[in-house]
RNA sequence: GUGGUUGUAGCUCAGUUGGUUAGAGCACCAGAUUGUGGAUCUGGGGGUCGUGGGUUCAAGUCCCAUCAGCCACCCCA
């Protein structure tokens, strides 16, 4: 091919390659995701990227459905890519519910695509972990939701973090009782905007686009301003909403997860009711979750959710309500890569066995083959070139450990084990079924992964 | 979608009011060291100056457009 045919090699705006470094963590994320989602018994499912435009449009917000990636297939059919898990999790549940029985739990790990700007920690492409349950409005539903993120970003490393939860019945009640109820979507999304644009700023939108009078402005930026412990917070809200039956549940539910999610140990700082939390799509109308990182608040909520009573209401006239939450997997690992929390390893195999002896390959495949059957990633170099060489390659990818045979070590079946950490090495004889060796291995293996 | 900002080697960047063959560090490859990596020294490869147009005797440098990154709005994972 000629030079100027050449077509340069480009990726989409939003849309990213995903080379060893960044794919290994990524993989390890999606593991312990999983790992904590089945430990609840939620079960996996999968569904199509594509799915027919108008199971997709109108589900989110109109915000929503201009981002959404549509055009017409081959058959001329006009479809459209997920832009979440949700959405075809309610078209899943309404096809198939007679079959999966209720409640249902599944989880769910896929990518997603959102036709928006981007940003740091914002791609058009990136892969949501949700889990949800489906059919049934009991509390423990909420509190299990809790107690999944949290168990979530304990297994994941975190220690500074916290989950803020709030119930779109407190705050509707709220409305309601001063005659805003028409309004809440409105007023909800001035609302969410009090810590960054303060509460005189926040007053003249709802004003503006809601139709707010000024007392009633004032009365919502009242009740946005209870602050305090959650037992505190949960305190000044009953008053508040006094005489809405709504409001008054949506309390009375807050109580009781915070008290249970108490009760099964998780620190009270990891769990805070926060009024001003009014985000999320339309969809939630009981009690919605965000999460945030103590160390890097701005880059937003890292995993959300929350309760819908009615979400497959548009597929099928039976009554599925559900509650579950969304792990933002790729604006996570933009978050840790920027606070340094991810390990700089670009291969999966910490045992690396170079090619030494030109006529011996045959001897260092029988020794990989023993170590991964007693359970190690183990790399064996391609190519017979010069020792030095093929130590610098290991330790570029962040091997562990050398197993250096040349015609010495084979004749006198040994095997010298190089700790490329400290540089020592030490031989270890074959024996029958190299034994000796991987026990060897196993041991320094371990020594260096609990450093 | 709107506004702002940036774009020079794989990476981080320098490049003087426009002026000849565009530089450095790191990384990469080779050698010093025919069986031992991370250090040092020497040498080497690698650049359509994001892309396309325009102004000019002359453009990495000025203008316009476009693409991409970042930031804000919006919204959200």
């Amino acid at each position: 091919m000629s030079t100027d045919k050449r077509i340069e090699p480009r990726t989409l705006k939003g849309f990213r390659d995903y080379p060893p470094a960044t794919m290994l963590p990524r993989e390890r994320l999606m593991e312990t995701a999983r790992r904590v989602y089945r430990s609840y018994g939620f079960s996996p499912i999968d569904t199509p990227a594509l799915e027919y435009l108008e199971i997709l449009t109108g589900k989110g917000s109109d915000e929503t459905d201009r981002q959404l990636y549509r055009f017409q297939d081959h058959g001329e059919r006009w479809v459209a890519l997920r832009f979440d898990l949700t959405v075809p999790l309610a078209r899943f549940a309404a096809q198939h519910i007679a079959e999966l029985g209720t409640p249902f739990k599944r989880y769910h790990i896929a990518p997603v695509w959102r036709g928006e700007n981007t940003q740091r920690g914002r791609y058009r492409e990136f892969v949501q972990c949700d889990f949800d349950t489906i059919g049934t409005r009991a509390a423990a539903a909420d509190i299990e939701t809790a107690l999944v993120i949290h168990d979530l970003f304990q297994a994941l490393g975190f220690r500074d973090f916290a989950i803020r939860v709030n119930h779109r019945q407190v705050l509707n009640g709220l409305l309601e009782r001063i005659g805003l109820g028409e309004q809440s979507t409105n007023v909800l999304r001035a609302l969410d905007k009090l810590r960054k644009i303060g509460p005189e700023k926040v007053a003249e939108e709802m004003i503006a686009t809601a139709g707010a009078t000024r007392p009633q402005a004032e009365q919502v930026l009242k009740f946005a301003a209870v602050s305090g412990t959650n037992d505190e917070v949960l305190a000044q809200l009953g008053p508040l909403v006094a005489g809405s039956q709504r409001g008054e549940e949506g309390v009375a539910r807050l109580a009781e997860i915070i008290a249970a999610v108490r009760g099964a140990g998780v620190a009270e700082e990891r769990l805070a009711v926060d009024v001003s939390i009014a985000r999320g799509l339309d969809y939630y109308t009981g009690v919605v979750f965000e999460t945030f990182l103590g160390q890097l608040p701005g880059i937003g909520s890292v995993c959300s959710g929350g309760r819908y009573d009615n979400l497959a209401g548009l597929y099928t006239s039976q009554e599925l309500p559900g509650i579950g939450a969304s792990l933002g997997l790729d604006r996570l690992l933009a978050a840790m890569e920027e606070l340094g929390l991810l390990e700089k390893v670009a291969t999966p195999a910490p045992v690396f066995i170079p090619y030494f002896a030109a006529d011996r390959l045959v001897d260092y495949l029988r020794l990989a083959a023993a170590l991964r059957a007693a359970g190690m990633n183990v790399e064996v170099y391609p190519e017979a070139r010069k020792l030095g060489q093929q130590l610098k390659y290991a330790d570029k990818r962040g091997c562990r450990v050398a197993l250096v045979q040349g015609e010495d070590e084979l004749a006198a079946g040994q095997c010298q084990i190089k700790d490329l950490t400290s540089g020592q090495s030490q031989s270890v004889s074959l024996g029958d079924g190299f034994a000796e060796v991987v026990a060897a291995v196993q041991r320094l293996l371990t020594i260096g992964a609990q450093t």
